[in-house]
DNA sequence: TGGGCATATGAACCTCCATTTATATGAATT
DNA sequence: AATTCATATAAATGGAGGTTCATATGCCCA
C-alpha cells in the first residue's frame, strides 16, 4: 500500500519540530533561507537540509532572487491543515474530545471530510 | 516552544505506516487487538506497541470486554484530519496545488481555518 | 576575474524508534 | 486450580533520519 506510506512520509516530514516551525513561518509569508536561519536560530545548513526534505515532499517550493532563495508553501491548504491539526492536538491533550459514533451506512452528513477549496 | 514539539510528536505518531493503517481501520469502527493484528498481518506485540504509542498521544482509547480490549478513536475529528491530509497529499504529489497568496491583514474569509465541530 | 555573500551538498555521528523475541499478566472455561 | 486465550511488557537489535562540520556551488560587485 504505497498510499499509506506516502501519507506517512508526508506526515513525518511535517512532524519534525524545526520543519514545523519553518512551515508556520512560511504560512505567514515567503521567506529566504537567511531569514529562516536567523529567526529560528539554527545552523544554515540545517535549515537547507530541512527545506530540501520539505521540497521533496512537494510541501514547499523555491524562487531564486539574486543570491537569495525564497521559499513558500506549495498549497494554501497546508497552512490550514497545520492550524487544524494544532488546535485538535491541543484539545486532545486536554482530553476535550468529541465522542466518536460509528454510523451505519450512507454518510448522511453531506461532504463532511472534504477539502475545502476556497482561498 | 513545547507547543511545536507536542504538535510534531502528534504528527509523527500518526505518521508511521502501521499506526496510520490502524487509525484508518479505527475510523471505520471500533476494533480489538486481535482483529487489527489479523487484518494488518503483523505481530500482535507490534500492534500493542503501536496502540500504546497512540494512546499516549490521546489519539486512541480502550475499552475492555472480557479478555478482549477494544480500541477506538478518541475524537471524531481525527478521522477527518486523516482523510483531509490524504487527499491533500495526493494532490501535492500530482503537483496540483492551489497557489498561496499571502494576504495583508485581517483574515477577511470568516473563520477559515477552524475546526468544525459537527458530527 | 577575484572576493565576498547566500545557499547547497556530503560525510560522519549519534539518537530515536520500529520490530522481533521472549515472557508476563489477566480473564474465562473446565 | 490449571489451562487456554487475549493482550501487554521488557529487552535487544537494526535502521532511519536529525544535526554538525567541512566544503562546494553560484551570484553579485568592485
Amino acid at each position: 500500500m504505497p498510499i499509506v506510506e506516502d501519507q506517512a512520509r508526508f506526515l513525518r516530514c511535517i512532524g519534525e519540530p524545526t520543519r514545523l516551525q519553518i512551515l508556520k513561518l512560511l504560512a505567514e509569508s515567503e521567506r529566504c533561507v537567511g531569514e529562516l536561519t536567523s529567526v529560528l536560530n539554527k545552523e544554515q545548513s540545517l535549515i537547507s537540509h530541512h527545506l530540501r526534505a520539505l521540497k521533496e515532499c512537494n510541501i514547499v517550493k523555491e524562487r531564486q532572487e539574486a543570491q537569495k532563495v525564497y521559499y513558500k508553501l506549495t498549497d494554501a491548504r497546508l497552512a490550514r491543515l497545520i492550524i487544524n491539526c494544532e488546535a485538535l492536538m491541543k484539545e486532545l491533550l486536554l482530553c476535550e474530545s468529541q465522542e466518536v459514533n460509528y454510523e451505519r451506512k450512507g454518510n448522511q452528513g453531506s461532504g463532511e471530510g472534504e477539502i475545502r477549496s476556497d482561498s
